[in-house]
DNA sequence: CAATACCGATAGTAATACTATTATATTTGC
DNA sequence: GCAAATATAATAGTATTACTATCGGTATTG
């Protein structure tokens, strides 16, 4: 998988950065320490003048890749998203089993999610602690009719509606593929951040993952004899 | 209802404000407001300075109430989780038998909120708007283990608990209760965000609502016979 | 009627999220 | 190999934000 990945391109949408940063060497250092900057301190503390000094470099220079700091979070979470799209289709090719590939598909978008060693410059363990904390509030702003429209969220719809399309293939009758798909995905990501700081509120552990809960959960509801 | 619900105090956390809103008319106008101007623009653009003009009142007035406007955010959230955990106390005592009383509960905390006549100075069905699009940020933050140690997140808490202790009754065996109604709760935030937003990744609309959606999952995850 | 709580007005601060300009360094194309 | 183009760094500046602090007047209460 290694040596294919290194060959695919991910993709993001143009809009959403003024340079790409995978151009040059600057912007390859600006992904890889925002990512690691945004995990320590978060979002909301993030500055470009305080990723500047990480990298001794120039809040400007920043300024010349991308126009804001949600736009480079929107950045990380196509970039994100478009890496896990890449991992479901090359892990899901194979299973011609409806209910087994939708079983591989439901394990790749809620396991834990391990550094990729093909890409040098991106933490994707990291990356994925970013997308738990911060991907639901690249959605939940007052912009997202015209985000959405421009389709700065194509991937991650592309996404949803790859495995919604498995879930009708198990299950014809099902009415609520879509829905039970972003349910998952998002839930998952939802799921995660309770275990680390809300553990109150959810069953998940050291010992019981977020991929048991929605496996068990999406075959439960998909062989639902009532649906 | 409503004769019931105005001799019920809604109780929110003592730490989330500074002086009590309930208690002055410039409280409840805060408050009345607050929510208005929140649907309005969003948290991001909701400033106190703005809040003090639409209320011919001034900025440091408002301070006077709540410390910031994250306080605000989550007193507006704890009032609303208050809420709702009363109407579905309220809602589901009678019931005894278990699958119904869970059907009851899941209906009440994802059905379409509409306004609650019985308290003049809160809109609930504006309020819902901005618990759909706010809420999980409140959660999302650097702030959150601190915050949920001083029980800022409480209410929630219990009545995520509550409706797990109703899933338990149905199915004793079920071992993923409280992630599921976690992300029942939450999911239906979700799913009402999509509906209006990203329809493409829902099939939540017109017709066919969230509560319809999470009352089959429910029903299809606790009655599946593998768990 | 005096104390006190409450509110409004003003001023001020450090930080944020940028924009604009200029100077210097690096790359490239001929 | 050198000029032109491009990329980066440094500096300055702006409007806004999210507060804090102080003060004076008004309303409430004991």
């Amino acid at each position: 998988m290694h040596t294919i990945l290194s060959n695919i391109k991910i993709q993001v949408h143009e809009k959403i950065y003024v340079k790409d940063p995978e151009t040059s060497a600057l912007g390859k250092k600006i992904i890889e320490h925002s990512i690691l900057l945004i995990d320590e301190i978060g979002f909301e503390n993030f500055t470009f003048k305080k990723l500047g000094e990480k990298i001794s470099s120039n809040e400007s220079s920043i300024y010349r890749y991308f126009e804001s700091k949600h736009k480079l979070l929107l950045y990380l979470c196509s970039w994100y998203w478009s890496w896990m799209e890449y991992k479901l289709v090359f892990g899901t090719s194979n299973i011609t089993n409806p209910l087994e590939k939708l079983k591989k598909a439901i394990t790749i978008v809620t396991e834990k999610v391990e550094d990729d060693q093909a890409t040098i410059h991106i933490n994707e363990a990291i990356l994925n602690n970013i997308i738990i904390s911060e991907f639901t509030k690249t959605l939940l702003t007052k912009e997202v009719d015209e985000e959405n429209k421009e389709g700065f969220f194509q991937i991650y719809n592309r996404l949803i509606n790859r495995i919604a399309t498995i879930v009708k293939e198990v299950n014809p009758e099902y009415a609520f593929a879509k829905s039970l798909v972003s349910s998952i995905v998002e839930g998952s990501l939802h799921q995660y951040f309770l275990k680390e700081h809300i553990e109150s509120i959810t069953d998940c552990n050291e010992w019981i993952s977020p991929t048991d809960f929605y496996l068990n959960l999406a075959e439960a509801v998909v062989s639902n004899p009532k649906s």
